[in-house]
DNA sequence: CTGAAAGCGCTAACAA
DNA sequence: TTGTTAGCGCTTTCAG
């Protein structure tokens, strides 16, 4: 017999407490708990009140045992400290409040993830389902996933795979749009920065880009489209090269808003002005996109909403019992500050 | 009889199956599981072997309904996105993976922790202990805490607080020590923005520049100490004030490296020179600061240690099942980037 | 050193 | 509408 003497004095109370106190057998008050119809009215509040009065909590790992499930979903994020992902967390948090459920965090700090078993410990440590925030393809990991019919969704996921349920944003779309914008406002020899080109959205915001530019019949410079890593000191750097060139580009467009804030600081450093001498455009949307004098004209992600998304994908497929397939593309969208005038003025 | 049928397949090897496989009772499997001693060599390495070849993993759900703890603890955050963050929960990760615990994370999402009940719930939801990054002071729910013996850590915290547990950085000695390196470099016109005064921090650092002014006889300039919320933009617009008076600062010191970014930003946009025309200090010493041009000079605070002390103070508690009091106050040190020079040079 | 068995708190089937 | 009860998978005591 275990020792039921020093318990986490936290819970003491149980539904058998509980039923002892309302004078009903813990059976009931296990229906008023689950809702279940079955229960008189009368009855039913009076269990209720006890339960309040009592501050009773039901004892989740009693529950999770006999029903199967831990109403608790893994999320497995490379790192925290971006705030592309504290933005997505915080829709997937939205969602799984209404829906209650719990969030056990697994971060892989950028290392790759460790033994081949993890994501089978992970869903083993009990999680119901799992969000994946992984950029970059953890190919051999999905096809454990799939084979074990284990419930799981891809949030801003650019691998190969493509079986999967996934939400992502239309980045490809983002970049065309924001390259059209600037040829709108006059301009033609508008540089580009990419992401790292490992990922593919950042492929894709380099096709879109291009496509952009050969709609209007802007022929492509090659000195002007620089390989980036979506780093600020990258976006810098690169900034100073360009404006280098005896042949300037009158607009930059950075494959995301940390490097195109690297790009403003060199532009400056430089002693021009922006969008006075220089446009320039980035992608993402981040909050700091927003503080900067002049504001950062961008692309915007729907970050929030696809953790949302990818949460209500996640959570009805795991009440549902059944898995999904099939990737949802969510809009971005150009939002307008003042990094970027016409040209010429 | 609950249905058996459809529960989730993914964890279906019990003890039991591990037992009659090995040919032993699953008390047997039990206890090499535990690494109890009183298992001979022999049948402890059957056991074993089966326990790899079927993939047993243990049902958490079950052990923790006997024992009584879910090896889970909570972390309770205002909001993610800040890198701030993202670092104290790198050091908490590192601590909780060799402990072998897991983390649920919960985040107020800057709203005020909505019922007064919502701490109580956080324990109820089966974590064994929490740790609480929270810098206002949310007095009511220690106290709750505190009578109820839960084990708890406050890391960062400013409150009225001081008798839980916690651990932060010398936010004083870190102010002090940035504001005297200034004055070692010759200036005398040091301003100074703070951050959000309604935090002790903030109250720590000004204190800090203010001693430091003092003991080396410079006379504090009313209209140089802005009062700041550690917000970017609002270093910016603090940055042109202070340029704009016919006395102008040589040196500014920001209460964080936000609103020193935001400093520099200004500075540049004016048409001045860092470190040439002004110096600028920071405090935090996130990432960015090693990544603009120039690099930042800024105090650093140890965040990834503070998470780490924060949870292996946690850890120690939870196991040894009693409560700590206490504040750990961890140094910070001057990080020397570009920023400053002397002065006059 | 090992087996047997009593629960941990709860859900859900079965009776009544 | 309610009470009764068989487990969920596991830890831990008690015998042997």
């Amino acid at each position: 017999m275990p020792k039921n003497s020093e318990k986490s004095p936290y819970s003491s109370v149980t539904i058998i407490d509980v039923a002892r106190e309302a004078g009903v057998s813990y059976g009931t008050v296990s229906r008023v708990i689950n809702n279940s119809p079955n229960v008189k009215m009368e009855t039913r509040e009076r269990v209720k009140d006890v339960i309040n009065r009592m501050g009773f909590v039901g004892n989740r790992s009693a529950r999770s045992l006999v029903s199967g499930r831990t109403h608790m979903i893994g999320l497995l994020i490379p790192d925290l400290g971006t705030a592309y992902i504290g933005e997505i967390i915080r829709g997937i948090d939205i969602e799984l409040e209404t829906a209650q459920y719990n969030m056990m965090l697994y971060t892989t700090h950028r290392r790759e993830i460790k033994e081949s078993g993890y994501i089978y410990s992970l869903i083993q440590s009990g999680v119901d389902g799992l969000i994946l925030i992984l950029p970059r393809n953890p190919a051999n990991y999905l096809e454990k996933l799939r084979s074990l019919q284990f419930p799981y969704v891809l949030v801003d996921h650019q691998g190969i795979d493509d079986q999967g349920p996934a939400v992502g944003a239309t980045n490809y779309q983002g970049a065309y749009d924001a390259t059209e914008y600037l040829i709108g406002l006059g301009h033609k020899r508008i540089a580009f920065i990419t992401g790292s080109m490992d990922l593919g959205c950042s492929q894709e915001r380099l096709a879109g880009y291009k496509a952009a530019m050969k709609k209007y019949a802007i022929p492509l410079v090659k000195e002007w489209i620089i390989e980036g890593d979506f780093e600020m000191s990258t976006g810098y750097v690169s900034a100073k090269v360009l404006m280098s060139f005896t042949e300037k580009p009158t607009a930059i467009f950075a494959s995301n808003d940390m490097m195109a804030l690297g790009v403003m600081n060199a532009v400056r450093d430089i002693g021009l002005r922006i969008p006075g001498d220089i446009s320039v455009i980035g992608f993402d949307d981040i909050f700091q996109a927003g503080q900067t004098m002049p504001g950062l004209t961008t692309v915007h992600q729907p970050l929030e909403r696809m953790g949302r998304e990818a949460t209500l994908m996640l959570i009805d497929m795991m009440e549902k019992g059944e898995i999904k397939t099939g990737k949802i593309e969510l809009p971005t969208r150009l939002v307008l500050r003042d990094s970027c005038r016409s040209f010429p003025a």
